[in-house]
DNA sequence: ATGCCTTTCCCAGAAAGA
């Protein structure tokens, strides 16, 4: 079976390409993040046709996480234990989801951006990224197969951006958001890299200006954290570079993996 | 890249993204 993982930037804008994509690429189960819609708004009859059943949690205007799926969907759990939200406890947002799906379980995540090292965003990322640890902690240890899979606005290494210069003082590359994401795999969560493509790392995000894409100023920020079960089962993995280039793409490119598990 | 694009709110420009 084959699971996917793509920020959409608004699933209203994107939605040519995201229908287009899963005609092509013909993925199992794809978690999608920035849907940017609210609740019960996903455009869930446009992917229906094409065989998808969709869980969303959305907000409206920022945000909103789905997960897409053709081989079934259970346990549907919106959020996470402990989440924190921005400014404060009041407000959490629409940033992760996990399902079932066959027999896989996946957690969508798009975690906070952090917007500068010192900002309150940034220690809410921090926080999400600790809340998240806890919450996967229980599943990573399963015999299922789980995946927490999505934007994890983190480059996990120096190597995961074009220009480590370009970063200096930025937040994705500081060492206590990097400390977090190894927290996070220490539950058993092995970061399945995808192959490279095309330069010297198999980047995810590229910004919208200045011709970042084809100049390959990019970064690795979209993850797939898997398993053991999960991780053995693993055939492929790659970034679909093709969904970032022609009219209208989202800044990021999808990450496929390919498992031999039944779907 | 100190947001040079893009999307949302909704019709003007601010907020947010990474």
């Amino acid at each position: 079976m084959r699971i996917a993982t793509w920020n959409v930037n608004s699933v209203t804008a994107r939605l040519p390409r995201l229908v287009e994509w899963l005609g092509r690429a013909g993925p199992d189960v794809v978690c999608l993040q920035e849907t940017k819609v609210g609740a019960g708004e996903f455009p869930a009859g446009a992917v229906a046709p094409l065989g998808y059943a969709v869980a969303e949690h959305g907000e409206g205007r920022w945000n909103g996480v789905a997960v897409l799926s053709r081989v079934g969907l259970a346990d549907v759990s919106r959020g996470m234990p402990g989440e924190p939200g921005f400014p404060d406890a009041r407000t959490v947002e629409a940033r992760t989801l996990a399902v079932t799906c066959g027999p896989v379980r996946v957690r969508c995540v798009y975690v906070p951006n952090g917007r500068s090292p010192g900002d309150p965003h940034y220690q809410y990322k921090l926080r999400w990224l600790a809340a998240l640890a806890d919450a996967v902690a229980a599943e990573a240890a399963a015999s299922l197969p789980f995946a927490v899979m999505g934007d994890f606005n983190v480059a996990p290494a120096d190597a995961d951006v074009w220009d480590p210069a370009a970063f200096e003082g930025a937040t994705h590359v500081t060492p206590a958001e990097r400390a977090a994401l190894r927290r996070l795999q220490k539950a058993g969560l092995r970061d399945l890299v995808p192959r490279i493509a095309k330069g010297p790392r198999p980047f995810t995000y590229w910004d919208y200006r200045a011709g970042a894409f084809h100049k390959g100023m990019g970064m690795r920020i979209d993850l797939v954290l898997a398993n053991a079960a999960l991780a053995a089962a693993v055939t492929d993995a790659f970034v679909d570079r093709e969904a970032r280039k022609g009219t209208a793409p989202s800044d990021h490119a999808p990450v496929v993996v390919d498992l031999a598990l039944p779907s």
